[in-house]
DNA sequence: TATGAATGAGTATTCATTCAT
DNA sequence: CATGAATGAATACTCATTCAT
């Protein structure tokens, strides 16, 4: 309840004081702003200290490196859209419902926090760190992702989704979601509320079953 | 003839000498494998021309700049594309044929050159230039989502496909068919096959006109 | 007072803390070495960090840029020389007077500072950047050749001054104080008292209006 | 009388072809037009093949180096002065005919060749090269200060001329000169004739000796 | 804790010069 | 002789990170 409205609450460390939470929530939002505006690439420190109005050095104090810094940031903003996401999808009588409501919701959330869907796909896009490695942690998408597969999976055994490939319909449910925050910022007009209908509807009527023929006989 | 099948022929420039011609092709080359393997980020000069085997210098020789080389990496590739994906898409008899030929055709391509729709995709998603333009000629990415949209208005003409919002439409098939490449890079074994008929169906599913009904008699 | 004596204080922005002042003071201090000894063209910051033991990296933190730190050196120097030269001018009863001790100023301010006049004097002749600009302040040189003018013309208001062109004379006087930085490079026993004298005699007697006629007779 | 027309005959090694000479004077040319235009620090090999229309490695191939090509131009413009002004200024029934004279064909020099003079004094002002030494042969610079030295004398001797420094007037009268050329490029209209007569008069009254007095009784 | 000065590796680019063709 | 491809060092500048204060 009361830890919904504090801003890094589930990941946050115990043994963190007050305000060392504080400004590691401070910076990452700063971070959001400036990955969001500027593009993952021109988001230096630097930059990121600046917004915060900050020495730079404060940010590899209270991070263990860039690459840290960025994987929590990924972290705040799934967190943040599986809390967003989550009550509008849960409760849904029937997958078919659900699964609009996921990407409805999924679409609303891009509204509601332009500047934390920008930032995500920025740094999603951005792909992979000089280590090699992810620049967050994967296991960070995967409750989205089960999601759909989850509803994909629950529709298909009632009958009333087709027999699909469930990870190839989920991805493209994703990157159909995905590909809203940039649009949205090159047309800042965008009718968000018909684009989510109309991918709900694209997708409705890619998984849906046939309907029983009504048969010959 | 044997033409087509050099790298480089649509987009040289006559007055380039033949060893240019090759130090370009190749210098092209090798920055598609890095940016394809390292990501755009890390495909500075020094490590393409690490990849090739030559100095640093010799790129900044061939080519105007960084800039100029990455526009020439993606118009290779959206020309090879093109030259790829169109005629197995032209002679189709209707636009449902036509957007299944379209969408197994690109995901074909993403088999057949996995590393240069890889490098691609990176580009394009690394999003714009410190300039605040475009990595690559916008024009080049024009083909194929136009393509997308005339066979979708066509379908809708002939009343073959419902009324959905076009520019939408393409926009969701071209996110699902570049979603592939990062996939297979995770994935090696993915069907590829499988893979382009399962998107093919499942816009032919999002696409089609609901069949007339039967009706009372 | 004895703020007077520091180096960069007029100038200082009252927000850099006093390390700060200190480091730009010692860069622009040597680069004033750098420039002066070998030239505008081989002062390279790499030159510059190298003389002062630090990492080029240190001047590119508190200097925009090499146009700043030149802007610097240039401003440095012209004030100093400003404050060097004008108590001696001002006072001065008539013209002649204050043309003499103008030059004679100037010329002992070579002699008091070598590097600083030689290294205005590379910067001055290095003429214009890459983008066309000079590399300095063009208003920093103004109130020398202002100065100059203001004198030469109020010799000819009295009538101690011939009509000469101003604007010639002046830059003529300019050139010839100019050129002795270089000589004294090349020849360090110079004697620049003597120097001077000869200079203002030159002047003076290029200056001067004709003696009234005895006529008579 | 033919060898005037040669573009550099007097230094002309005998064992050099005759293309190879004309080749030589083609980039001697073109160096002096791009330094003239461009300042000494833009005038990059390439840029002067580029004027000349050839490539960049003729050049190191007809000169030992680019000093060795800077040091050609500057004999050449040196040359090129002296047989202008010489011919002006031999003949002339006084010292202080002659030291106008000297003046008056050094300016007009400037104005006959504006580009020779701007590359010349671009030359001398960028200082020393690498390798500490200076750009041109200092020797060249000789018969001009020799030259204006003799003729003070001349004048010292005969009691035209009053009893100054030699060298330093010399030496003035030569920056008075050379301070030419960039204002001409500031400012082209600059009437050159009158510039020339306003120098000539400067240092004729800084020269001149004192006229016997009337005396009293 | 926070600062901001400093570092050193990294960036793209330019340039004089060399050399096989 | 001329070319143009290539080199390697040098340029200014950026950035993540460290550390004394």
């Amino acid at each position: 309840m009361s830890s919904e409205n504090q801003t890094i609450d589930k990941i946050a460390d115990p043994k963190r004081s007050f305000i060392e939470e504080a400004r590691r929530a401070q910076i990452i939002d700063c971070a959001i702003d400036v990955i969001a505006e500027q593009g993952f690439a021109q988001a230096s420190l630097s930059q990121i200290a600046k917004r915060a109005g900050i020495s730079a050095g404060v940010i590899s104090y209270h991070f263990a490196g860039k690459d840290d810094l960025i994987r929590e940031v990924a972290a705040h903003v799934f967190t943040k859209g599986a809390a967003f996401i989550g009550p509008r999808v849960n409760g849904q009588p029937a997958a078919p419902d659900a699964l609009r409501a996921f990407i409805v919701a999924s679409v609303d959330y891009v509204a509601a926090r332009p500047a934390y869907t920008r930032a995500i796909m920025n740094i999603i896009r951005a792909g992979r760190g000089e280590t090699g490695q992810p620049r967050y942690d994967a296991a960070l998408e995967a409750p989205r992702r089960d999601g759909f597969q989850q509803i994909l999976r629950w529709g298909q055994d009632t009958g009333e989704f087709r027999a699909f490939d469930v990870a190839i319909m989920a991805r493209t449910i994703i990157e159909a979601v995905d590909a809203v925050p940039p649009q949205l910022a090159v047309q800042p007009d965008l009718d968000m509320a018909a684009y989510g209908q109309e991918l709900a509807t694209l997708f409705d009527l890619a998984t849906r079953a046939a309907p029983p023929q009504p048969s010959a006989e």
